[in-house]
DNA sequence: CCAAATTCGTTTCATCTGTAACCATTGAAA
DNA sequence: TTTCAATGGTTACAGATGAAACGAATTTGG
């Protein structure tokens, strides 16, 4: 009776990680060399600089992050001077929180090179190849929610 | 001038890393529940119930490890009695790693349960959709080696 | 109204991680 | 040979992580 084998190289959860650990660790460096951002503080500034305004427990929920995770993060940009932190008048357990001047010259200067290098990963594909890319994804995003 | 926003719902690493954060933290459930794997342990058990014999570097390089992430998992494996380690008498740095009955026991439990697990996940798919995430994945594969 | 349960966010603690330094062994160069 | 670089693997250290407990504020259900 010969053992069932499971190639490692060809099962999703291995490849899934695979992928997004190199895409990530060759991402990272842009924010990493620049400014010195870890990927929670990256995650926060990215999801503030979008919208504006949030709560800690919004940039959680936006960028799945765990809520220990966007504290860390916020601390250290609020230290830099990259957000300030305001009450909320009409609930005081909760924070609003905005980017200052400095933080958001910093997000601008970041967006562009992030577009950039996903259009480096993509341009190497062809048409073909980027529009399974989109649906595969969205496929696995789908086959998660179900 | 208005600034440029970055979308990061839609932003390849953000979703990449997203999509196997959830995969894995699901996947590993069940090696975390009926043994107290973590995914290092886990790697190690699959490359050593896939290829028999191993030295550590060659874990290393088919599972994308660190080589402490490999040397840990080892120590771990071992205490448990999992694998022995037999020094290589043509090196003697090299130790040639193999699973004893009882890890290679845990490998065949854990084998049917990985591929139920990625079937699962497959059969809430489409052909169509299947399909594109395997040329999507391997797109991605191909573009990071570019 | 009041007590219990819930929510926002922080902190503590134990664990996991990568970098760098390390030891031992081997290979290559002189 | 002898020396010096490279390789296999471990360990020490500092930083990052999540679970759980926490304080403070709010909501809910009597």
């Amino acid at each position: 009776m010969d053992t069932e084998i499971l190639e490692l190289e060809m099962f999703l959860p291995y490849r899934l990680n695979r992928l997004a650990d190199a895409v990530s660790r060759e991402f990272s460096k842009i924010y990493r060399d620049r400014h010195g951002l870890t990927r929670p503080e990256w995650r926060a500034l990215a999801g503030l600089g979008q919208h504006g305004t949030m709560t800690a427990t919004a940039i959680g929920e936006q960028s799945a992050m765990h809520k220990t995770k966007v504290s860390r993060a916020v601390a250290e940009l609020e230290r830099r001077k990259w957000l300030v932190r305001t009450q909320d008048p009409a609930d005081r357990r909760v924070e609003n929180l905005t980017l200052t001047k400095k933080g958001e010259s910093v997000y601008r200067e970041l967006v562009p090179m992030a577009k950039a290098y996903e259009q480096t990963l993509l341009a190497r594909m062809s048409a073909r190849e980027r529009n399974d890319v989109a649906s595969g994804i969205r496929a696995i995003e789908a086959a998660l929610l179900k």
